[in-house]
DNA sequence: AAGAGTTTGTGAACGGGAGAACAAAATCGC
DNA sequence: GCGATTTTGTTCTCCCGTTCACAAACTCTT
């Protein structure tokens, strides 16, 4: 990206804008952006790297070298400002907007998801609740009514939707999928243990509850070993 | 791990059994066995490498650079046997036995999980649902009953209960998982968006939904800019 | 039995991220 | 104003994971 420097008059760009942020950094982001929620809740208005990087559950080098690719926001010898941290590192992740959210599926994910609190509370309105059973239309979430699946393009568009949440079993996934995509979705996030294939312009993101678990049965399986393997060998 | 190798009379381990396998491949063997389940049941015997990686959504030179870390199960020239495969990445993860789970807090999310039929499909059976609300506790979900907090000790002693789901607010998040720790549960799931903090022999993992959405935020706003900077230079 | 064709398993190169360590910059005490 | 102290921003090194590329190993055909 060098569109800005390169258009006519364009001064020397101090700002750290449109720097490619790494993948690993942008993660965490949102956990610094709680840790300091947190503070700032509780009137504390500076916070040392030590401080915020314990809060967050992260190495305070790693958590510096994460916001200096946001720019020089800290002063030496002092600190961050809690506040003032906060409000860059909500507007580089996006969140000085709203964005709105379709949820596709409205069984028994669905539903907690649409009770959610924790949507509009950071910045995520539910612009529309979607599901294909014509027994299911029509039913009230919270303050929502759900849409038939036909109603989708009209709902991305009217409410400008640009992230997806799809709910339904794995195997109606990936044409929910692309019909979100058709209506205008350019993000989406999967709830269904299936493997997406979108265009490259699309962003996915899987939340997969049996990979969770497996990864944690795994590493109890070693334990378990482990505890047998000592055991036999003081035998 | 030298144990086995170094007890008297233990024989070359050619099977690679506790070879340390590394977190990013454990993290995509209950994909493949996904793609592997999928296969079985449309009864294909046999897949490359190639095949498989494209179920996985994956590139195929890792995915038979992880599929060797578990041994050498394929056939040069052919590909892997599918019910074979499966039953050793099954093996691999612990799969092979069931585990049990509890769930702590049955609230919007919680009742999802507890309904959730995924569970015990994969091996996870649900041992006891708990919280703390006493207008909750007697409550029927599905085949359980919802237990007192203070029941956990014995719930997870009696059926043995190694993982501990936390699907409570955050605020309680960290109490919760102590007293999990204390009643003997050594791997959590935490839904909560909170920090942990747990003993080292503890695994923890995080499903944050709000961390999700933040990421596909930021990609979404970096996309909009680039579009509007776009139309700007062609201006 | 040998050659052509496939597909695995892995060595090697590469890239990105984690953490240690330190110079630079700010504050504070005097 | 200046030295002591604190804490950031960044450089450097190391490690893990990804990908390429190819020899080895297997099947199939003739
Ligand atoms: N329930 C959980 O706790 C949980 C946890 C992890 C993952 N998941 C996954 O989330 C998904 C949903 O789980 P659930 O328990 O809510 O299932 P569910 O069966 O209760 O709900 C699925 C909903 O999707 C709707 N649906 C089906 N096909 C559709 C289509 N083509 N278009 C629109 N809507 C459609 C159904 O009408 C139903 O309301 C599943 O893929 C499941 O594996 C669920
Ligand atoms: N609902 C969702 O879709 C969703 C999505 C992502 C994350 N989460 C997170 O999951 C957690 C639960 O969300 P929810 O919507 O189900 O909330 P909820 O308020 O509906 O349910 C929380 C439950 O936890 C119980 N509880 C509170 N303190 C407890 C304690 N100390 N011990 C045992 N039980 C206790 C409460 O009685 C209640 O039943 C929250 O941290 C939330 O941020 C929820």
């Amino acid at each position: 990206m060098t569109s800005a420097a390169s258009r006519k008059g364009g001064r020397a760009r101090d700002e750290r804008l449109e720097r490619d942020i790494p993948e690993a950094t942008i993660a965490r982001l949102p956990v610094y952006l709680r840790a300091l929620t947190a503070l700032s809740e509780r009137d504390v208005v500076t916070a040392s790297s030590e401080e915020l990087a314990t809060a967050a559950g992260v190495n305070s080098a790693k958590l510096r070298k994460d916001l200096s690719y946001l720019g020089t926001y800290g002063t030496r010898g002092v600190g961050y400002d809690v506040n003032y941290l906060r409000y860059q590192i909500a507007r580089e992740i996006g969140l000085t907007q709203d964005w709105s959210v379709v949820i596709v599926g409205i069984g028994n994910l669905g539903h907690a998801l649409a009770n959610y609190a924790g949507f509009a509370s950071r910045g995520f309105q539910v612009a529309g609740l979607v599901d294909n059973d014509p027994a299911r239309v029509g039913e009230k979430v919270g303050d929502l009514t759900i849409s038939s699946f036909d109603d989708i393009d009209a709902i991305v568009s009217n409410a400008a939707v640009s992230i997806g949440v799809i709910a339904t079993p794995a195997s109606a996934a990936q044409d929910v999928c692309d019909r979100l995509v058709a209506a205008g979705v350019s993000s989406v996030l999967n709830f269904a243990p299936a493997v997406l294939t979108v265009p490259d312009y699309v962003d996915v993101r899987k939340v997969d509850l049996s990979i969770e678990l497996q990864i944690l049965a795994y590493h109890e399986q070693r334990k378990a070993n482990g505890a047998a393997e000592l055991r036999a060998s003081l035998a």
